[in-house]
DNA sequence: TCTTGTACCTCGAGTCGCTAGAGGATGTAG
DNA sequence: CTACATCCTCTAGCGACTCGAGGTACAAGA
């Protein structure tokens, strides 16, 4: 079996070389073996651990999510109530997060249509920030 | 006209007492009077500014971008192009967010309902965390 | 073999927008 | 006068990286 660089293993599996060594450093992800030169040397499980870090990062998973969803996947025969659970959190996370950015985005284009493009003394952007009272939202 | 300590300040504004005091650091907001005891006295336009800045923040508008608003503000004569500039970049910007968190939501929805809640070795979440090329979107 | 160039190493600091705590001074009400 | 709230400055910490300095290792070409 040959050994797996950073370089490669950042190319691999989608993370950047900083990051990975980031990884390692808050355990995320086990401290490989090294080469005489002290490299770090990768086997293809690290690439799979790091492609899996990177998915749930994507998917707006906290560290310590993905910490507690690597240790569940460690070992098969837990049941996967966790998991689901984390799973389940992100979901109404996001779906909230969308909510309040629907209401942001008709604000924000109240603001850029109401503009006539004039002085600032006429602007409704800078009328509209000073001012939480034109919102037609009361909460943001 | 009466002195406004720092506390006052905050519960008219909205902001935080430490953050009131965060925001004069970097200078966002200008350095008050003080009082005798070296305690900052603020007026009414300090409030307002206070004010503007959090709505823009609540509105999801960077610091930086904050600063060029409020200069924007002090100098009514001034064209507002780059007021609305600023504004039309953060619609476009929470625009984009929207999108992206709307594919995650479904793929967040499809590992959550997918899961028959047994063990590890068969969780759908993990399964797929473990695995993009079971995402419906390609990019997230 | 030597040289060149790329990739690797560690360590510390910087990013953003606050937030928290230590340790002390000031202001106000009873 | 004594509590007690509020204020002051300063430093450090958060999450999740990202960057730079200063140095080492390794593979390919002359
Ligand atoms: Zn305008
Ligand atoms: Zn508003
Ligand atoms: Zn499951
Ligand atoms: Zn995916």
């Amino acid at each position: 079996m040959k050994k797996i660089t950073i370089g490669e293993a950042a190319r691999r599996s989608g993370v950047k070389v900083p990051t990975v060594r980031y990884y390692e450093s808050i355990g995320l992800l086990p401290a490989p073996s090294r080469s005489e030169g002290n490299q770090r040397a990768f086997e293809p499980a690290d690439i799979s651990r790091l492609a899996f870090i990177r998915h749930a990062r994507e998917l707006g998973f906290e560290i310590e999510a993905i910490r507690t969803l690597l240790t569940l996947q460690d070992d098969p025969h837990q049941p996967c109530a966790s998991a689901d659970a984390i799973a389940k959190a992100r979901l109404v996370e996001v779906e909230q997060r969308i909510r309040s950015l629907m209401a942001l985005k008709a604000e924000l284009e109240t603001m850029v249509e109401g503009c006539g493009h004039g002085r600032v003394g006429q602007c409704r952007v800078i009328e509209v920030l000073a001012d939480h009272g034109q919102c037609t939202h009361s909460h943001h």
